[in-house]
DNA sequence: CGTGCTATCCGGATTACCTCA
DNA sequence: AGTGAGGTAATCCGGATAGCA
């Protein structure tokens, strides 16, 4: 599922209008999933088994139902920037990312994983993993898991884990809550920054690396996406409000302008009597354009967009500098 | 080729636990 | 010490998809 929020598609266009887009789509969620090893999953399905988990978590489309918003990045004129962090969602999951690939970047979380996956039959315990992970990751953590003993790993003492480990069997109702530890969470945050999803052999490579469980690993993944586009969301909606509010000011500023002509109108009517091409509406630009005066450089973006249509009077001027906010590239992803 | 079944994954909603003020 | 709020791990449920018979 696919929720798509446009805003500003015609932004480009004057800014004549703002639509707000909201499409519902499906069906994309699987196109990286195709051709995916069966056997990758069985291994994961294997250690469920033995478990007596629920589903386990598996690499599919690296974005599966990310809110997409496409509105303008940045608005300058408005004054409110969109936040760096709303980009995060998408930055960090683009589509056709191949979540099987090793990312580029030697240092990363997932080098450590890949590393892993080659001795994934080898290595018992992952303390021994721990001990070689630290170095790869540039700046990386410095971990051991294994040693964080307290309540850091669940491993440690099997007591920390949840209901998915070894704490099925402790009566089973109870369900313990794990408190990743420190060490844990940045590195599953790194993880988090290169993939917000995972193919079933870097989860089991994470969690080995970790002293997690495979599914406490995508369990932490699937709540980390959750807080992910719930605080996207909240950006988003922050971000449309400020945009309401503009629109509602303008479209204020506008209503008083149009009552000034009208009076204007009234009070002189020989004007009304004037060719009409002394004010006219521009088709193509749509803006006011008269004989007088050539528009002022206070346009902006506006004259930009339609150099050979300067809007001269200094009503025009002023309706469009009103627009300014409009003058943003507009990447309108979806207008053609 | 179409269909039913199964397995798996994921998102959303919710619960339950833990920490902290 | 008791408590409520907030954070978050864990669970449940439904939808979607792929593989297979």
């Amino acid at each position: 599922m696919e929720l798509g929020l446009s805003l500003g598609e015609t932004m480009a266009d004057a800014g004549r209008e703002l639509v707000l887009g909201l499409g519902v789509g499906a069906g994309e969620r699987r196109e990286e999933e195709t051709g995916r090893g069966r056997r990758d999953q069985e291994v994961v399905a294997g250690a469920r088994r033995d478990l007596g988990l629920g589903a386990m978590g598996c690499g599919s489309s690296p974005e599966p139902t990310t809110m997409r918003l496409a509105l303008l990045p940045l608005v300058p004129s408005l004054g409110f920037p969109w936040p760096s962090e709303s980009r995060h969602l998408e930055a960090s999951t683009p589509r056709g990312f191949d979540v099987n690939q090793a990312p580029s970047t030697g240092g990363s979380a997932w080098a450590c994983a890949a590393e892993e996956e080659e001795q994934e039959d080898t290595a018992a315990v992952a303390g021994a993993a721990v001990s070689s992970s630290p170095n790869n990751s540039g700046g990386s953590f410095p971990m051991d898991f294994c040693a964080q003993g307290g309540d850091g790993a669940p491993g440690g003492g099997g007591g920390g884990g949840s209901r998915g480990g070894s704490d099925e069997d402790d009566g089973g109702s109870s369900r313990k809550k794990l408190r990743l530890s420190k060490e844990q969470a940045a590195f599953l945050e790194e993880s988090f920054k290169e993939h917000s999803t995972l193919n079933p052999k870097q989860k089991v490579a994470l969690a080995k690396q970790l002293n997690l469980l495979p599914r406490q690993v995508e369990v932490w993944f699937q709540n980390r996406r959750a807080r992910t586009k719930l605080k996207q969301t909240e950006v988003d909606c922050e971000y449309l409000k400020r945009c309401c509010e503009t629109l509602t000011e303008e479209n204020r500023r506008l209503q008083k302008e149009l009552a000034e002509l009208r009076a204007l109108k009234t009070v002189h009517p020989f004007y009304m009597h004037l060719p009409a091409t002394t004010l006219s509406m521009c088709p193509s630009c749509e803006r006011v354009a008269s004989n007088s005066a050539p528009a002022s450089a206070a346009a902006g973006g506006i004259a930009a967009a339609a150099p050979e249509h300067r809007p001269p009077s200094s009503f025009a001027a002023l309706f469009s500098s009103a627009r300014s906010f409009t003058q943003a590239p507009a990447p309108a992803p979806s207008s053609s």
